[in-house]
DNA sequence: ATGTAC
């Protein structure tokens, strides 16, 4: 793979063969030579050949290989001329990441850190194939997939201030339960609230450092503060959504008259039959993520308050922020100094809004978006905020972790043998989990440094630091 | 990520 330096961050794949736009990965000079021999760099240069694409196929610097596109991607699709690809978003549509601030300190939770870690555990059904308390008709289903957040608000899980301060208010508007197999539906009516597997997680953090004290003070975090981080996704759903779609577009690809580089990237023209069921599939997965996150938070409020032993006004664990990062939306953006509608698909990517964007809340408008960017187990997790440079190039788009560095199968091999859960306990992180293989799976050495990632995207200017968290008890599916 | 191959 050729690539071209364009400055200390960035990274030029040049435009060769049936590229139709050249590609441009965020990363170090480190970073860049450690993604030489891996495929997705490949992967960024395929995407970059598909019909209607914008400007460039971007990849930020938590790249890796993913399927047809590398996780850590970006890219803008005309909305009139482009294609809509199911491995664009990926299998777990509207996989995502929200952080609540609570009025606690760590002096005042870390005596009760091992029961309120059991008891979360308890309380949050998780690992793969997992069911929760919430148990759905399939009508009742369908007004979870149309209202998302809402939904879930509406039913007592949470309060209204939750919905503002969710991505999207928590509802994408062309979901179509219609459109669903019957298979996506049975999947998804028992799981409503749980967790998940893999690298999902719900933690107890602290607020260890601010980068910027005026933007911490705008979202409401202070030293030594205790937060709750959540992530997880659209579970077994927008699994199949992915699935379903994929093998459609697989069949009617041959309509686009074009050699794809890779079948993994089956795609539909966003204005095609294929193409908009799709995109109201996507939407209602995309919904019930946002559902789910919502069950979950409401969950980890009520056992805060039962392990405490406080009411609501002593914990007030707010919302702060809830993100994507593996959707499709239809955006505006300035292109060559022209506003262009464009579909633009984030897949292991999230949203960076710079200050002054409509759609982010009043709050932060004078700001920019909040970025949430989970790390490991044991190391870090960063919150970070948009800015107008990620509007000029990324299509408002940043990092959204630390990304892998070993595959599953390697960190198991390398973790062979060693408990994980012990290793975090010497330094004071509680871990509670289901799966056997999890702990090895997602040991810290499996990721890259998020520190290092987070350095990348704050030196290109595409997103600024804002305060560092550390782990103080996770919990793993 | 995923009832980790219906």
């Amino acid at each position: 793979m050729h690539l071209e330096p364009l400055d200390p961050y960035r990274w030029q794949i040049p435009k060769t063969g049936q590229m139709r736009v050249p590609g441009i990965i965020y990363s170090s000079e480190a970073g860049i030579n450690a993604l030489l021999r891996d495929g997705s760099l490949q992967q960024v240069a395929n995407v970059a050949t598909l019909p209607g694409i914008v400007t460039a196929a971007m990849a930020m610097p938590d790249i890796h290989l993913g399927y047809g596109f590398p996780i850590g991607g970006v890219a803008a699709f005309d909305w009139d001329t482009g294609v809509i690809s199911p491995g664009g978003v990926g299998y777990d549509i509207n996989c995502g990441v929200r952080l609540a601030t609570t009025a606690l300190t760590e002096d005042e939770v870390r005596p009760h850190l091992e029961p309120l870690a059991n008891r979360l555990f308890q309380a949050v059904p998780s690992g793969v194939g997992s069911t929760g308390s919430v148990r759905l008709s399939v009508r009742d289903l369908k007004q979870v997939l149309t209202q998302g957040s809402a939904w879930a608000v509406a039913r007592g899980f949470g309060q209204d201030s939750d919905i503002e301060y969710t991505e999207e208010n928590g509802c994408l508007a062309q979901a179509d339960p219609g459109v669903l197999s019957d298979r996506a539906l049975e999947r998804g009516r028992n799981q409503l609230g749980t967790l998940g597997s893999g690298n999902h997680f719900l933690e107890i953090g602290v607020v260890e450092e601010i980068f910027d004290a005026h933007t911490a003070r705008v979202f409401g975090l202070v030293p030594g503060q205790v937060t709750v981080m959540l992530h997880s996704g659209s579970r077994g759903l927008g699994y199949q959504v992915c699935d379903d779609h994929l093998a459609a577009m697989k069949k009617s690809v041959a309509k686009l008259g074009l050699t794809l580089p890779d079948r993994q990237l089956a795609c539909a023209m966003i204005q095609s039959e294929e193409g908009q069921a799709y995109l109201s599939a996507m939407a209602c997965a995309a919904n019930y993520a946002w559902a789910n996150r919502q069950i979950m938070l409401h969950t980890a409020r009520q056992t805060f308050m039962e392990t405490l032993s406080i009411s609501p006004n002593s914990l007030r664990m707010n919302l702060l922020y809830d993100v994507c990062h593996n959707i499709a939306k239809k955006e505006t953006h300035q292109v060559d100094g022209k506003n262009q509608t464009v579909c633009v698909v984030r897949k292991g990517a999230t949203r960076a809004f710079g200050p002054g964007h409509p759609d982010i809340p009043d709050r932060f408008r004078a700001v920019g978006q909040p970025i949430l960017t989970p790390g490991d187990m044991g190391r870090a997790s960063y919150v970070l905020c948009g800015t107008d440079t990620a509007m000029d190039q990324t299509f408002g788009s940043t990092c959204h972790g630390a990304g892998r560095l070993l595959s599953r199968k390697a960190a198991k091999k390398a973790g062979k043998g060693r408990s994980i859960q012990q290793e975090l306990a010497k330094k004071g992180i509680v871990v509670k989990y289901t799966g056997r293989f999890t702990m090895t799976e997602e040991m810290p050495e499996a990721y890259k440094d998020v520190s290092e990632v987070v350095g990348v995207v704050h030196g290109a200017g595409i997103s600024r630091m804002v305060a560092r968290l550390r782990p103080m008890a996770v919990v793993k599916g």
